[in-house]
DNA sequence: GGTAACTTGTTACGATATAACATGTCAAGA
DNA sequence: TCTTGACATGTTATATCGTAACAAGTTACC
């Protein structure tokens, strides 16, 4: 089972995330900054998708601007430093579970608890990519976006 | 290369589909009415995904309501039946390139002219599966959508 | 310390989508 | 034929999502 199904000790998964983006920032000369570092922990913390305005709201109770801007800016720059990704079909965000890896994953969400879990789906890229390959397409990014019952709402059912 | 990507004779290709559209809708008792029709035609003509108030800004000039719910009320319709697919990308509409059939596609979409290929990708779906139920996901639809650039523009560029 | 690049805050607005209710249409079945 | 219920359309109002533009503050670097 994919370890974001499994019960698991969450607030050690974030930390570890946490550690490993402010070394990747730390790296790459970019700054992780208080409102920035504070958006990702709210994403790290949720397990699921967070519309921006979510995210928004979390952010003005604890003194950083109350203004959409605020948030989008934030997860842009996330998203751009491949800390978080956006899942289209929910207009939402979610923090990456696999930072610093090579990775292009899809998105298995449950559409009963809403969980979202990243999968690497290598082969199907590849398949992908030899699809678009053989009609003249030069595919340069893809989203890949599934939904269905996560294995515990599965079994619930 | 994918037939979109060619010059072809496209009012014949759209007439086409409209054809088959107008088939199946009869032989499944549900109504292809006249607003519901037009959206279609529109698609159609179209070629690439068009958003929502695209198509009730055409509808609204030719005497239908021009009011958001008409064009999403067609639209939502014309994608329950499978007349028209939903790119989240885009938050826009095109219309089935392959009505009848039994298709799991994925969408290629060219971020410089905007075009929008239906591509089969049973292959791609067939892997996807195979990773989610080894996840113990149970995958119920999943939306594949790729940008990058069609043949004309890769050539011009 | 001056300066340029970046970051944040704020106002205002644009774009996308739906809830709720009134009205109109159509096809059975009494 | 007339009623009646299901479906479809029109309309108002509002919710939700996202960005342009500018002002003010911060940081890195010479
Ligand atoms: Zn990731
Ligand atoms: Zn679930
Ligand atoms: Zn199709
Ligand atoms: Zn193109």
């Amino acid at each position: 089972m994919h370890p974001t199904f499994q019960s698991h000790d969450h607030s050690h998964c974030a930390g570890d995330n946490l550690a490993r983006a402010e070394a990747l920032m730390t790296e790459r000369g970019a700054r992780l900054t208080p409102v920035r570092k504070r958006v990702l922990e709210i994403l790290l913390e949720a397990h699921r998708a967070l519309g921006a305005y979510d995210v928004l709201q979390r952010l003005a109770t604890e003194g950083f601007g109350n203004q959409p801007p605020v948030a989008y800016r934030a997860l842009d720059f996330l998203v751009e430093q491949g800390l978080a990704h956006r899942i289209q079909r929910l207009n939402a965000f979610t923090a990456c579970m696999h930072v610093g890896e090579s990775h292009a994953p899809a998105f298995l969400i449950c559409r009963k608890c809403d969980t979202v879990a990243e999968a690497p789906v290598a082969p199907v890229r590849a398949a992908l990519e030899a699809t678009a390959e053989g009609l003249g397409f030069a595919l340069e990014r893809a989203s890949i976006e599934a939904i269905g019952l996560c294995p515990n709402c599965r079994e619930a059912a």
